[in-house]
DNA sequence: ATCAATTGCGTTATGCTATAACGTGTGCCA
DNA sequence: TGGCACACGTTATAGCATAACGCAATTGAT
């Protein structure tokens, strides 16, 4: 998954993604985005789809919100699934990889023929600073 | 976590989610029991809440529905982490429980001193009658 | 060159998901 | 018997996401 030119919404969105400090729903990005032109939910949606495929952004399920690749220089789809923690406190999420937990669930999805899309970890708690 | 006797709203929604072949939205459960009386979100929302907190029914967080537990004689929170998988066509949702992922992930939460609350695992995809 | 397919854009409207805020009723028990 | 806890019912509103339309720019095969 080559990494092509952005058009202007989706750099914008990912602009503001990877400026915040923590998550972002759709329509705060939105809000942040009025002073340059933004002015409906499907600008940021459209811009959320592509980044998101792409592999920059990720959809963080469990609180309707999106937040910037922690490392986007690689190719985050590459390390396979992708695991999170985001504190419910300060919203800081952290962004991890293991091996032995894709290859469990991979191993569960083989046994019973279930042929994986994509899959979510969340963990919601406190971080050590919130704690 | 012992299980009190349920009110009303809550014994119906229950029902509802016993009887259905997969997952419903809280506004689908809403319309099986407008019969019933049911004319509000509300009283879907309370009694879904409380169901959850019993541990006898599951919210899918990337889907946003909800799912009686597979096995509600047993008490489904004394297994610790719960994953799903969700078959994209036919709504089928199978839980499991995996002992080394559920300590996998402890570890990472106790080596970053992140306190976990709720955890999230979901797998989407195509079941092995839909593949 | 030209036509068709693809992709992104902008807009309006709408639908789906979830909670706020208010007041009522009931059971418990100090 | 007064206070508390809990569930309930209702209205209203907030928050998240997509449908459907038409236009413009790009690409790429003929």
């Amino acid at each position: 998954m080559a990494m092509p030119n952005l058009t202007r919404n989706q750099h914008l969105v990912l602009d503001a993604l990877s400026h915040a400090e923590g998550p972002l729903s759709a329509y705060t990005i939105l809000d942040k985005l009025r002073d340059q032109g933004f002015r409906a939910p499907l600008q940021v949606y459209r811009a959320l789809d592509k980044l998101v495929e792409l592999g920059v952004v990720h959809r963080l399920e469990s609180i309707n919100a999106f937040v910037a690749c922690a490392h986007p220089d690689e190719d985050c789809h590459s390390h396979g699934l992708t695991a999170f923690t985001i504190c419910e406190s300060c919203g800081k999420v952290t962004e991890f990889h293991d091996h032995m937990i894709e290859e469990r669930l991979a191993a569960f999805a083989r046994d019973r023929n279930f042929k994986t899309g994509k899959t979510t970890i969340e963990i919601r708690g406190q971080c050590s600073g919130c704690a």
